[in-house]
DNA sequence: ATCTCTGTTCACAA
DNA sequence: GTTGTGAACAGAGA
């Protein structure tokens, strides 16, 4: 499920335990999110260990640990299709798909995923973030940046490029059709025909409307209504009805502008929904 | 029973 | 070299 907003929403839900010492890690004896780190060097290396900062980007979290033993300690997390972070008391016991628990004087820090989709990875560099490309919301995601990005590879499909973690890192399916829907643009049009300070002005737009929407409001009731994260309920608050999102899967469902029915197809491998009448900007038109 | 899914990766085709 | 497609991963809910 997780796209940047309810990645920034893990991470905000995870932030408590900064300053805290990790006093023990329970791990699934039978899981294969622990891709390249088996649990056991978990086990070993984080207890006694301070968590001292937390980070995200696109859909990566990163959580640095201050280590006696160690000169680096990083746990990256990607949550996958169906990953979420919470957080319960100490004495908490590991839920159904939970895959591993961190103990501290005060919290449990859990991560579940019953689809085993996402993956713990093990860091022991300074920085292991040091290569990754701007997110939207950054000020490096400048015009000139997107510009030469769109040169690059004039002929993918927007939709694909939306997807692609290495352009628009943590733009999920529901973000990729939100920005062509605001864009006006058919998820199928090669985005050199498109006119790069457009995108970048809607996808900055739904970046940071999903921020707002998804990670800010569920946040906020997740301080005063702890036990609306526990396992089984997650998200509670999404974007409005005036946003694609709320219409999308609905069959049926119409365009909240124009109040038309939206298509629905398969497109650079994932089912896409998009207004037939809004999104006039094509490939193969012409114009 | 069958199908779908806010994701990624890999093999392979065109 | 580029671009697109389908399968696999695993489980829950319709």
């Amino acid at each position: 499920m997780p796209e940047l907003a309810e990645v920034e929403l893990a991470r905000r839900l995870w932030e408590p335990a900064v300053g805290d010492t990790i006093t023990a890690v329970d791990c699934h004896p039978k899981t294969r999110v622990f891709r390249d780190c088996p649990a056991a060097t978990l086990r070993k290396l984080l207890p006694g260990t301070q968590l001292i900062a937390t980070r995200a980007h696109g859909k990566r979290l990163l959580f640095t640990f201050s280590s006696a033993t160690e000169h680096f300690l990083h746990l990256e997390l990607h949550l996958g299709m169906a990953g979420r972070l919470y957080t319960a008391p100490p004495d908490h016991l590991a839920e159904k798909h939970d895959h591993f628990l961190l103990r501290t004087p005060n919290h449990t820090f859990a991560y579940n995923d019953y689809r085993q989709f996402g993956g713990v990875k093990l860091h022991r560099e300074a920085d292991p973030w040091a290569a990754l490309p701007p997110q939207v919301l950054d000020r490096k995601f400048s015009l000139a940046y997107l510009t030469a990005l769109l040169d690059r590879r004039p002929r993918v499909a927007l939709k694909a490029l939306l997807l692609d973690q290495s352009a628009f890192p943590g733009v999920g399916n529901w973000m990729a059709d939100e920005i062509c829907w605001r864009l006006n643009a058919h998820p199928s049009t090669p985005v050199g025909r498109l006119d790069p300070a457009d995108l970048r002005k809607s996808s900055q737009f739904v970046c940071r409307g999903a921020i707002r929407h998804v990670a800010d409001k569920n946040f906020a009731l997740s301080s005063t209504r702890t036990e609306a994260f526990a396992p089984g309920s997650y998200v509670h608050l999404v974007p409005p009805p005036s946003w694609l999102f709320q219409h999308r899967w609905k069959p049926g469902g119409s365009c909240p502008r124009c109040n038309k029915s939206l298509a629905r197809a398969t497109i650079a491998g994932r089912t896409t929904a998009w207004c037939p009448i809004c999104q006039t900007i094509h490939g193969n038109s012409g114009t």
